[in-house]
Order: C-alpha cells, then structure tokens, then sequence
DNA sequence: GTATGTA
DNA sequence: TACATACAACGCTGC
DNA sequence: GCAGCG
C-alpha cells in the first residue's frame, strides 16, 4: 500500500503494481499516473457530471460492474449529486479522480446535463456505431458527412474516436434546451445521413436486422451516457476516447490512442476538445426542423 | 476493491 | 473468522 | 404487454 497526498488530502492507493492489462503489462500504477498527467484537462470535461463507472477490480480480462451510487465508505471530501434515488459521484477534482481509479475504474461516463441544470443538455450527440463487418473506416466516411450537414444546418461538431470502432461527434450548447430537443436534432442528422448515404447508414434498431454504420441518436437522453473524452476503454490495446480534428480524422486508427500515447499527444496537440466547453451553439434557427416529432 | 451480510 | 454478495437500470420502441 | 436496446 503506498500513501499519497493529492491536493492535501491523503490518498491509500492498493496493487499499484496490479496488471489492469495484462497482455500489455500496463499495471494500475501506470493508469494512475495517466491521470495524474491528464487530469488538468481532463477535470473540466467531467465538472459536476453525474458520473456512471465501470470497474474492474481484477483487470480488463476479469468480470466488470457498473456503479452509479457513491459506494459507503467513500471519504468525506467526495462531492455527490442526488437525482431519482441515486446519489452520483460528481468527478470535480484530481484527488476524486485518483481515488476512483483506484477502486478500479476503468471507463468514465459522464452525463450530458451538468448536475447545476439537470434538465437541459450541454451538447447533442451523434453516436456512430458501424456493425461488424464495418468498421472504423465506415464510421468515419458517415462522420464526414455528418460535418457537411451539420453546416449546411449552421452547426459545428466536433468528433472524437469512442476508442473501440465508433466515432461520436458534439455539438455544444447553449444549456437551454431539454433533451426532447437535443434527441429530435439528432434524429433529423441521421434521417438526412441515411439518406444521403443509403446502404453505409441504418436506423434500424433491432440488432440482428442491423448492417452499417448505427445512427444512436437515442443516445440523446438524460439517463443515457457516452463514454467520456479522454477515458480508457478495456480494449487490448488499452485505447482511449480521444479527440481528433476533422482533418486526420481519415488518417487515424482508434488504437494508436492509448493509455501509453495519449499524455504526449496532448502535450502537442493540446485539448481538441476544448470547443465543447466553450462554443455553446443556438438551436433557434431549426425550431421548425424540431418542432415536433 | 471494498463494504456489508450471514453462518 | 470465513465466505458470499452487491456494486445500473431507464425509458422508449417495434412487434 | 413485452422483449430488445445501449
Ligand atoms: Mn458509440
Ligand atoms: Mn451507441
């Protein structure tokens, strides 16, 4: 067991040597310092998001368990947010951060609403999820023209890998509008990619009848979460949901974003996702496209 | 990974 | 003391 | 009504 003080609280950090992917000898010591280096930009994506988990205490080949509810015996500092019968752990500083990766956090998924306004949305998202056989390479043809109508309707998305084989791309929001809203955008998107790229695109919902690239515009509901930006995937290949540009968005590959290369990245690039945050778009303009649906 | 319940 | 068990569910949709 | 979905 190893002592630390993050932000002058005392943290009991367990089995830093513990391999969370074994085939790549990537222990959780080594996770634990991703989030130290990442956490200052990581921090503000997450601010006072209710945050829905996945842990895995024994590593990515061992079983795994969701946790919504703040666990008891969490220390007192842990900031929470109540809404129908859970209580969230609200992720809104580095010490919340290292002492849930040390309970074996992997994967982060924040919700859309910030907790200070919990019925409006901070962004619509377009969740593209291809089927097997198709891959990354579909999801992103579909991603690109996503980005072409989204500016014909006078928006601006910004898209990130999931760091499995999807692309999701956000549109940031004023906090004004209510997910009714935010859901009719992202059905209308995706109305207009299946018909603009019949064959490549699907709606369907039922799995087994599904073939391309999924449109998951249901994903746009206050009790659904996306996996965060900048959070691990239990992948082989320890990847990460990262951010990219428009631009290199064809030229990338969602595993050579890991837990290994993305500090470094980010030290390059700086946070591509920094528009979320900031470029809060008006919906107004389409009150007729949304009107009712 | 840790708290809690039961034998 | 030892061992088992919990740790998320919500709301919509198509049949 | 109910299974399927993420
Ligand atoms: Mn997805
Ligand atoms: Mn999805």
């Amino acid at each position: 067991m190893t002592i630390v003080e993050v932000e002058g609280r005392i943290l009991r950090l367990t089995n830093l040597d513990k391999p969370m992917w074994p085939e790549l000898n990537l222990t959780k010591g080594e996770l634990l310092h991703y989030f130290a280096q990442m956490a200052s930009v990581v921090l503000p994506h997450w601010q006072d998001r209710p945050m829905t988990v996945v842990r895995y205490p024994h590593g990515v080949e061992g079983p795994f368990f969701y946790q919504k509810n703040c666990p008891s015996g969490s220390p007192e500092w842990i900031h929470t947010f109540s809404t129908g019968g859970t209580n969230y752990v609200l992720v809104n500083d580095e010490s919340t951060l290292i002492w849930m990766v040390n309970q074996g956090v992997i994967e982060f998924h924040p919700a859309e609403f910030s907790a200070g306004r919990p019925e409006r949305a901070s962004y619509a998202v377009i969740d593209l999820d291809p089927t097997h056989p198709f891959g990354f390479e579909a999801a992103v043809e579909v991603a690109l023209q996503c980005r072409e109508i989204l500016l014909e309707l006078g928006l601006r998305g910004y898209p990130k890998t999931s760091g499995a084989t999807g692309v999701h791309i956000y549109i940031p929001l004023e906090p004004q509008y209510t997910f009714d809203v935010t859901l009719a955008l992202a059905k209308a998107v995706g109305v207009m990619l299946a018909k603009a790229a019949p064959g490549l695109v699907t709606l369907e919902r039922l799995v087994k009848r599904r073939q391309g690239v999924y449109v998951d515009y249901l994903q746009n509901a206050s009790s659904r979460t996306l996996v965060g930006v900048y959070s691990p995937r239990p992948t082989p290949s320890a990847s990460v949901s990262t951010p990219v540009t428009w631009e290199e968005l064809t030229r990338v590959h969602p595993d050579e974003f890991t837990v290994r290369t993305l500090p470094q990245r980010v030290n390059a690039v700086g946070d591509l996702f920094a528009p979320v945050l900031t470029d809060r778009q008006s919906l107004d303009h389409l009150a007729s496209l949304l009107g009712r649906s």
